[in-house]
DNA sequence: AACCTGACTTCGG
DNA sequence: TCCGAAGCCAGGT
């Protein structure tokens, strides 16, 4: 079936997500066009990161914090934010001034 | 077509 | 800082 235009531009943004950065839900929503669709998101994460290889561990909330629980991808998520050099607060807290990732257009 | 669901977000208290 | 409630979106049932 036809991925919604607002689906396929969330793909693309979370595809041109660079190496080193990171972005939250909210944040690809409002660059795929509509603020609002932080959870379609997610939903995309979950069904097509595999599709349509996305480096799906780029995406973060909007607290700086990974939503993936511990055993279901934490570890796996971090390690992966980690080694492109991602630093994490002692709190478990990524300071998105510093690596969020800013398109030009933005 | 109605109802449920989720790797969300914002707002209050 | 922590928690609950409400708002929102589209795909699956």
């Amino acid at each position: 079936m036809a991925l919604s235009e607002l689906t396929q531009r969330i793909v693309n943004t979370i595809r041109s997500v660079p190496f080193g950065y990171v972005v939250t839900y909210g944040y690809v929503a409002r660059l795929a066009g509509n603020p609002r669709a932080a959870r379609q998101v997610s939903r995309v994460l979950h069904s097509l990161t595999r599709k349509e290889g996305l480096p799906w561990h780029r995406v973060i909330n909007s607290q700086g914090r990974i939503s993936l629980k511990p055993m279901q991808g934490y570890e796996e998520q971090r390690q992966h934010l980690e080694n492109e050099g991602i630093a994490f607060d002692a709190s478990g807290k990524v300071d998105l001034d510093r690596f969020l990732w800013r398109p030009d257009e933005f």
